[in-house]
DNA sequence: TAGAATCTATCTATCACTTGATAGGTGAAA
DNA sequence: TTTCACCTATCAAGTGATAGATAGATTCTA
């Protein structure tokens, strides 16, 4: 019985993340999430009251399965090269690989057109992001929690602007060009 | 006689230059361009087309200026140390201070709505950019080529992903955060 | 130089289309 | 008999774009 349901809403969504990691949040309609789900608009909205219903959940989903894959930064058990090498290689697997930019770069610059909940979403994941990798430099650099921030933002803007330069110069090289000092800084 | 015309054209380019850097290409339409500049939809379409034609114009002509803007990277009267934090300010000045991203950020992400005019003179900036900044850092550093190329990469990656990430945090100080290396490194 | 022709920049009006959203109906399952 | 998950049909608003009219300036020509 909640199978047909669960199993719809979450089609839905995985085909939203697409549409909107290829053009941001415009660039997709209900009638195009309903036909490559196989079903009409008007069911669509019964799963998802609005656009905005739709793509925080599509978001929210998003920072729960990413902060499930993120290791715990002071676990031993992984090296601080991995860890950044790790997160590197995730990100590599979307911005290069598929091509199209990380769902929240792709937010971010259709910030002034999103419903509030997604933009509440959108701060969440950032805030996730660098927690994370202000404890891994923390770790892995023995400096406060301040210049440990500026490590991190350093690199995450480092990796956010090579999924626009990818998609700019039309030249999947450029990502490992703009990474190579952060690949080769820990190894 | 000329002038009118002239001064009309100039308007729709300003006022569309401000609306993509607040939102991108889909974020507003020939009747919003007409009411900012105080003419009618359909006179838009006199002095551009189609939209097409109005963005690519509007991103040419952002080339242009942003060229004239650049010193001769060679030009010994220019420090490389100023070539750097003046590129660096200039971004500073677009991204903080008026807290909106850059034209080519923005029109990026749009990238796979994008007419195919827009597209390419997008990738003439792109170019500009990365040509004139190789060159800076062949003279800064005294390496080929290649290893200019990388760094050129590096930075600007920073650069753009630094905009996402005071944007996407919403906190202007992540501008200087993600930069702080650049700055120190060549002062 | 006077009048005709053309050009310029704008207008009104409208087109076909897409958008997000809603109302209300239908059959199957619980 | 109520709930679920879908449907059909439709709405109002907004989109890019076009056709055709008009007033005023410019240019050509007799």
């Amino acid at each position: 019985m909640k199978d047909t349901k669960v199993d719809t809403k979450s089609k839905i969504m995985d085909v939203a993340e697409a549409f909107i990691s290829q053009g941001g949040y415009g660039a997709f309609s209900f009638r195009d999430i309903a036909e490559s789900v196989g079903i009409k608009s008007a069911s669509v909205h019964y799963h998802f009251p609005t656009k905005g219903d739709l793509v925080a959940a599509v978001m929210a989903r998003y920072t729960h399965e990413f902060s499930q894959m993120l290791p715990d930064p002071c676990d031993a058990a992984f090296s601080t090269k991995d860890l950044i090498n790790g997160f590197i290689d995730g990100f590599k697997a979307k911005v290069v690989d598929q091509m199209n930019m990380s769902l929240c770069t792709m937010l971010t610059s259709d910030k002034s057109s999103l419903p509030d909940a997604v933009c509440h979403e959108l701060a969440i994941f950032y805030k996730l992001k660098l927690d994370w990798l202000t404890q891994v430099f923390m770790r892995l650099e023995q400096t406060n929690e301040d210049e440990a921030l500026t490590k991190a933002s350093q690199f995450l803007a480092c990796l956010h602007g090579a999924s626009i330069l990818v998609q700019g110069a039309n030249d999947p090289d450029f990502f490992d060009r703009a990474l190579s000092h952060w690949r080769t800084a820990y190894s």
